[in-house]
DNA sequence: TGTACATCAGTGAACGCGCGTTCACTGATGTAC
DNA sequence: TGTACATCAGTGAACGCGCGTTCACTGATGTAC
């Protein structure tokens, strides 16, 4: 109990050391409590354990606190559907599926950074390199529709835009209608992973890419 | 410039005549603003004209609002749906997409009750008047389904709930992706509209409900 | 290795502000007789 | 029709609070010589 109040067990005396990092967790601990427009510059500070003033080294303001969450989700978001992904392997639909249930599992593990990038309400282009994560995170999408329809004879080929917009938006809608980790997640007597997989299958099945 | 400002233009004096409506009203003006968490009881009353404490005669307290803005937002919502879907008039495939474009149509004509039923991080089953109201929305689509599915032989028709939820997440989607009226809204080459057509044709198709 | 000094990353006090909510109150309205 | 009175729906001042941000500052670190 002297003088100096350590919090966090990462505090390493007057220098933090990693400041910025420690307030990006700590603002996701609390996005994921109370979303991404209740959280305050204030609470983060105290969370960490610094002054109110310290985040302004790393910061612009609040809102640049935010847009870098937000990117800092694409780019995780943009990792993990990738892997998912694998290059296509072990076959095209195996690994399309699989980025399906990539964009479920991280809505449900990251639901902090699920809201900082779809309900933040950031100003639109809000920066370049979050503008460019997102670009990021929609390419590895349509590239796996890309691989996936290029078995398709070419006259049955659907656009490859039109149909990765129409997989975001199957994604996106279970996964924020039913499939979040925090409480905006609404019941269904299923489980969100099955109901995607089969809206896809239905889905590919219109397009004429059933069993085969 | 007397002793009395009166702000709104419906102001009848002291007595306010509809403030619990007003209220609303001013509320659904900020939320579209600046979101469903973004905007404070104080602001309305300014916006209504009202001293700060006036409020309290109508709602218990903010989050007492919030929920029955929501609620009144699933009732118009489950209206225009309804409306769309007409009774399966004049075939159902018709009604059925009519459907689909009216959830569109709340989502950009309707941005503020949007957010406010979607993104306003309303404690679960907040009101009972609000779940109920939730469902009346919902078995429209589910209602629709029913129909369509009507005409395929037994063995073939899919679960009407696990269709159901499939419709009511494509058209959230592309709503809450594409096509809403604020400032969330992601730009794409094409009209909402169009994208939902196409991905519930496809979808149907491979429902076996195709071109018949 | 030692020291002077520039740079960096924090402090902590202070600011003005708007918030949600409470309270005792009062003007307006409606009704009983 | 007139009046007394209960009820209702507002007022406005006040409260304590946490917020974002600024400022001059200072302790820690790294580097030149």
């Amino acid at each position: 109990m002297s003088k100096s109040k350590r919090q966090g067990s990462s505090r390493r005396g007057y220098h933090h050391g990693n400041l910025s990092e420690a307030l990006v967790q700590a603002a996701l601990d609390l996005i994921a409590k109370v979303g991404p427009a209740g959280f305050s510059f204030a609470e983060v500070t105290r969370a960490v354990g610094v002054s109110p003033a310290a985040p302004y080294r790393h910061f612009r303001d609040r809102d640049a606190l935010m847009a870098d969450i937000a990117r800092r989700g694409f780019d995780k978001f943009a990792e993990e559907l990738s892997a998912a992904w694998n290059n296509g392997r072990p076959d095209a639909m195996t690994a399309f599926k699989a980025v399906g249930q990539a964009y479920l599992a991280f809505a449900r593990n990251e639901p902090a950074y699920f809201a900082a990038m779809f309900e933040a309400r950031l100003p639109p282009a809000s920066s370049r390199e979050l503008a460019e994560a997102t670009d990021r995170a929609f390419n590895v999408l349509r590239q796996a529709c890309e691989a996936l329809i290029a078995g398709l004879p070419e006259r049955k080929r659907p656009p490859a835009l039109m149909m990765s917009l129409h997989v975001w938006s199957m994604a996106h809608g279970i996964a924020s209608l039913f499939g979040r980790g925090d409480g905006a997640r609404r019941n269904i007597p299923m489980p969100p992973e099955d109901l995607l997989e089969a809206n896809m299958l239905i889905y590919l099945d219109g397009l004429g890419l059933g069993k085969d």
